[in-house]
DNA sequence: TTGTATGCGTTATCAG
DNA sequence: CTGATAACGCATACAA
């Protein structure tokens, strides 16, 4: 292993100097660093990220805090493109992640937590999905030991950035598409658990779309389950005019029930998963770019590692309506 | 930060007898032992990894490495699973775990590799579903510069092991298993991709059991690509009794194909992913336990690391034939 | 069985 | 602008 120390030697200059230089500091003259650059590209040294952090305290070491679902493959790909979003971005921006589940914090302490965490050297974390009642998690983004982004949670603070669409516009958004074809004057809304953040800002705009065009609405919990999406539309499909559901898999599991019904109903879903193209018929639903939206956690996290302030992002969101033809390759 | 010197000083020993007792140490009395462990407790000490790794150069890091397959989401499924499943079993033995996905190592060569790996600090790789055609790789685990866990490609050495199901016989099983109930003495096997290792194994099964069976079987390469399977469905199915593809996601494309088609041939599929739940018919297929799979691959890592020599490990797997009602929740 | 001392590869603080 | 040198927290050879 080529180290920093023999970087120095080749190319004739002190450690710190090359660590200077390998960090971008501001005082070193051209020609030094021309020099150690050199070096380094003929050694083919790559700095030592465990000796960096040891020695820095700034790890530059983020975790993914994501929920796992097994059994419902849709999870899976919403989890999956998250972690692959973080993983590039943060690859870009040379710092190191390491995946945490929520399986793995149950039933741990704060300060467990904390203490995890830290003997993991992670100096912020990326949380996605959080629950509203989730305390520990609560008291753990009020402690300062971290960075925090949120995805999909509007908390903000010092330390403590979010990042996600704007839910409340999004479900606005596809509602208003799907009227454009069909009767959306009785919607059934099947919104998701009751303690998420996203479920309050999309029933917002539920309600909103209503009062402006007049629909008649009725809010029921699906938990984002597909099972019970299904039951709920055995249940209450026939009394209105189109099924929201917020989420695909909801939307799916209304889909379902609707073609066992043999009715027809418009369904409108949320998230723009693939598996929407396996559902039988199609459907309009809001994309989340879940990479994107991943990335910029990194980045977040990134300026908030850097020192700057939290701050609320807002990323663009579109619709689509998916075939099998479109997500078959 | 509560490090292992105030434990040292609050046990009133020194610090290397800490570290022992920490490492499990053979020649620590019991009496200290116990005085350590108690004020690890009371100050709620864990070791840092980090130093722990630096000093050591033994950093029980291992990186997975995956492909990532966008737009397919049955990709991602496995892919999660696979992470889920080492990112518990690495808690549980106290390793860390850090993912790359191929793309991020393309293009590069395999000093480059190496390095890379090398200041991430890693000791240990698992690569998933690795090409016989991938150079760079095949030269990678030929260096000792690290130990290896290959799932689903059977090479051993002192530093490989090798975890996956057996192939050729559940190939096998699977399609005795729909043979109880259909006619399947013509045969159209879907195989996956030509430089794969699983292919091999599976197309090996197949004609076993041609062979042993009298059963005419026709061998194309659908490339694990659910297109490319509809695409050789709607050319070929007519003139064969049966479609057997080495995955669930061609199967799923096999299925809609003759759906379209408007004919009926049992179709078996290979892997077991949710996503067969949506086929719209029910089929049989082979169950693979990627999450086992996985940890057991981290179970074999770290016994490479301890010392023990590479071997081939082969994991059960099982006959399901799912449906919608099984993977709703 | 226990303690001392040195080093792991970097960063950071200060002299120069 | 550059170069010694002391940390960082832990492991380990070696001495006691």
């Amino acid at each position: 292993m080529v180290s920093i120390r023999d970087v120095a030697a080749h190319a004739g200059v002190a450690i710190s100097t090359v660590s200077k230089v390998i960090n971008h500091y501001p005082n070193v003259s051209e020609e030094t660093k021309e020099k150690v650059e050199k070096a380094i590209a003929e050694l083919g040294f790559v700095p030592n990220t465990i000796a960096s952090a040891l020695s820095s305290k700034q790890s530059g070491r983020v975790a993914l805090l994501l929920k796992l679902n097994k059994r419902t493959n849709a999870a899976d790909e919403i989890a999956m493109q998250y972690i692959a979003g973080a993983i590039q971005r943060a690859r870009e921006l040379s710092m190191d992640v390491v995946t945490v589940f929520y399986s793995m914090l149950e039933d741990k302490s704060v300060e467990e937590i904390i203490r995890y965490f830290e003997t993991q050297g992670v100096s912020g974390i990326i949380i996605y999905s959080m629950d509203q009642q989730d305390e520990a998690l609560l008291q753990l983004i009020r402690t300062d030991r971290f960075k925090f982004v949120l995805v999909d949670a509007p908390i903000t603070g010092p330390n403590i950035s979010s990042v996600s669409i704007d839910n409340r516009q999004a479900q606005k958004d596809v509602v208003l598409e799907t009227a454009k074809q069909n009767d959306c004057s009785k919607i059934l809304y099947i919104a998701g658990e009751e303690s998420g953040y996203v479920t309050g800002e999309r029933i917002a705009g539920m309600k909103e779309l209503a009062r402006e065009q007049g629909y008649k609405l009725k809010i029921v919990y699906g938990d984002f389950s597909e099972k019970k999406a299904r039951e709920l539309t055995l249940r209450y499909a026939k009394r209105y005019s189109v099924i929201v559901c917020a989420s695909d898999l909801m939307a799916i599991g209304a889909m379902r029930a609707l073609m066992d019904m043999d009715i027809f109903r418009p369904v409108c879903g949320f998230d723009g998963i693939v598996l929407m193209g396996y559902a039988g018929k199609q459907m309009n639903t809001v994309r989340q770019d879940f990479e994107n939206i991943s990335a910029e956690a990194i980045t977040e996290l990134r300026k908030l590692l850097s020192g700057s302030e939290g701050q609320q992002v807002i990323l663009p969101h579109s619709l689509v309506r998916m075939k099998y033809e479109d997500v078959i390759m």
